[in-house]
RNA sequence: GGUCCCGUAGCUCAGCUGGAUAGAGCAACAGCCUUCUAAGCUGUGGGCCAUUGGUUCGAAUCCAAUCGGGAUCACCA
């Protein structure tokens, strides 16, 4: 049940509540009434409820709509008739009131879009945030899809938002594949193996894990414990020894570092780049892990952090139902939460004027987001209300959580270019494509196997963990992204071969809408509360599903409705304008998913 | 064990700020290409909305309990 667009709600509702006051003595607002759309089975485009009314009324649900609808239908000449099915009171606007609302979407570019403008508020958006140890799997493809589309969509309502990723690029998992090179790596390079640079650099993360294992079964043998094994094996020794050599700044160790993060970067840079994801502006571990020990010290101070007797620095959140959390270890070093701490509060000195911060991360990490806000607000930061963690679901394999160590991940670059493969084969199969240059279909593969997968994954709630089957490849037909792309690409085509010229239609006022052109209409009509709507949860997933059931609609008017083959010229226009709309709402919807439509295909 | 999230068609998901007969896609079956792109359209079958209680004129939707699944409760990140 949607909020039937603004001026509308609006308009109806402020025609409804005199009515409703004035006969039955009531005092409500026009904010108090709600409307929905009538269903598909009733006639009528709006449906207002009547059992709230009954009682003031005295009369029966059928009674009082019918006592509300008289007064809509001589009161209002939009209104053109009504009908009362049990407490349902669903009333008709009229074909001229639908034309004229279509004439004002239609004049609009960009409908529904806001430009950015000085009452927009300025957002950090932070997502992606790898690791430097091993290649992006399918779960960083959700984040970063998911990040990138709602910085996108709260854009559309006239904010600035600042992208921005973390890259975690120091640490003891860092060190296990530096280590693991070291040893096994005999100076392998990704110039020399001709592989990906984030890739290789995961081959070693992998080569630790082997040969720490070996050594633990090793020394498992030789009569030690499972735990002091885990300890004593020396390949971990000699990892923990490095760590503690790059904290020192031990020149080779940092070039070291340097040059297999370097090589991360650059498969990361590609991985982006097919991921068509961008940031404004990269922070990295290494130089933000330190933050917060000050703050700490503030916090110590002010009485809100407690020292210890081992000499950790803690705070209780007991009272706010949450636990003690230890945000300084008795060694003095910091822990994970006080990093985040420090690099919250430089980001809000650095960007005085961000309104909010949002940080994209899995719904592991919702207890850690808890006690991070609360723990600034406790520190008195304002903004901390503004901090807001988008917590997203995990992708589950059929065989269940995905595993780094244990190889049940699923490749983020394999599964692309798989995609984009599968994409290859159907277009090629469907043969379509006359007269496309190979650079401009290695475009579309790209653009209809990557519109496959982020839609796959934009479309469902981020809230909810999902599935996905790597044996059931991600579908081309029905609810999916080709399925937009195509209906896209058919408009388009409609347009390429109009004759006359699209910018100088004026749409005439006696058009009798067809059923379908109206359904088109009042669809379209939606588009900027979906946004509004999107951006206010976050959720892509809204716009993902609107844009399907506007092509779905599209599809059934192309079905019944000719338009280039229409004999009546002012009806051929007028659907020559409807379709043009159409297109570019899908266009500029699924921009907000990050995902391109084609002209052709 | 405490806390949080989730259970809707065989499968993947919508709907959840209470409203009419719970919707799509996939899969299955049956139709539609001398007509603007069939990656499409139309139709058929498929549901005790986990269970039980409660609130309400009205519950898939709100509340409670139970059962089932997941996450989290580190001086890891």
């Amino acid at each position: 049940m949607y909020f039937c667009g603004m001026n509308i709600e609006h308009f109806l509702s402020s025609s409804l509540s005199p009515i409703i006051n004035e006969l039955f003595g009531l005092t409500t607002n026009p904010n108090d009434i709600i409307l929905q759309k009538t269903k598909k089975e009733f006639e009528g485009d709006y449906t207002l409820v009547t059992f709230p009314y009954i009682k003031a009324a005295k009369a029966t649900p059928e009674k009082t709509g019918e006592l509300i609808g008289e007064q809509l239908l001589k009161h209002h000449s939009s209104v053109t008739q009504f009908n009362v099915v049990k407490g349902f009171l669903n009333f008709s606007l009229s074909n001229d009131f639908w034309l004229t609302e279509y004439k004002s979407i239609s004049q609009m570019s960009n409908y529904g879009i806001k430009e950015a403008n000085s009452s927009g508020k300025q957002i950090m958006l932070e997502y992606s945030s790898p690791n430097t140890n091993k290649p992006l799997h399918l779960g960083h493809v959700r984040n970063n899809l998911l990040g990138y589309s709602v910085a996108t969509i709260i854009k559309t309502q006239g904010h600035e938002v600042i992208k921005v990723n973390l890259v975690n690029d120091r640490g003891i998992h860092i060190c296990k594949s530096m280590i693991a090179w070291k040893l096994f790596g005999n100076g392998e390079t990704p110039q020399s193996t001709g592989m990906k640079g984030d890739h290789l650099v995961g081959k070693y993360y992998v080569e630790f894990d082997k040969a720490y294992k070996k050594e633990i079964q090793t020394l498992i043998d030789g009569g030690a414990t499972k735990e002091e094994a885990e300890k004593q094996a020396p390949i971990m020794l000699q990892t923990q020894e490095m760590l503690l050599k790059w904290e020192a700044n031990d020149p080779d160790t940092i070039d070291l570092w340097k040059m297999m993060n370097g090589w991360v970067y650059d498969g990361f840079g590609v991985s982006y780049k097919k991921l068509g994801v961008d940031f404004d502006k990269m922070y990295y571990e290494s130089n933000t892990y330190l933050l917060g020990k000050e703050v700490v010290q503030e916090g110590l101070t002010k009485g809100i952090f407690y020292k210890k007797d081992n000499g950790s620095i803690c705070i209780d959140l007991t009272n706010e139902g949450l636990d003690e959390k230890v945000v300084l270890r008795s060694d003095g070093t910091s822990v994970y939460i006080t990093q985040d701490m420090g690099t919250a509060i430089e980001r809000f000195k650095e960007f005085p004027k961000i309104n909010q911060m949002i940080y994209t991360v899995g719904n592991e990490q919702d207890y850690h987001f808890k006690v991070l806000f609360k723990i600034l607000a406790k520190l008195g930061y304002s903004w901390a209300n503004e901090c807001y963690h988008l917590s997203y679901g995990m992708v589950e394999l059929p065989e269940g959580k995905m595993k780094s160590r244990e190889g049940t991940v699923v490749d983020a670059d394999d599964l692309m270019d798989g995609m984009v493969a599968t994409a290859k084969e159907t277009t090629k199969e469907l043969g379509k494509v006359e007269g496309f240059t190979t650079e401009e279909l290695e475009t579309l593969y790209q653009t209809i196997g990557m519109g496959a997968l982020k839609y796959f994954i934009l479309k469902v709630d981020p809230k909810k963990k999902m599935l996905f089957d790597p044996k059931e490849s991600i579908d081309f037909n029905g609810h999916t992204g080709p399925f937009i792309q195509y209906t896209h690409a058919r408009i388009k085509s409609i347009l390429r071969k109009f004759e006359g010229n699209l910018q100088s239609i004026l749409i005439s006022d006696h058009i009798t809408l067809h059923e379908k052109e109206k359904e088109l209409i009042k669809l379209q009509y939606e588009f900027p509360y979906i946004l509004e709507e999107s951006a206010k949860t976050f959720n892509p997933a809204v716009v993902a599903n609107y844009i399907y059931e506007l092509t779905k609609l599209f599809n059934q008017f192309y079905n019944e409705c000719p338009v280039l083959k229409e004999e009546n010229n002012t009806i051929k226009e007028f659907r020559i304008k409807l379709i043009d709309s159409t297109a570019s709402i899908i266009k500029n919807g699924m921009t907000c998913l990050g995902i391109d439509v084609p002209e052709r295909m």
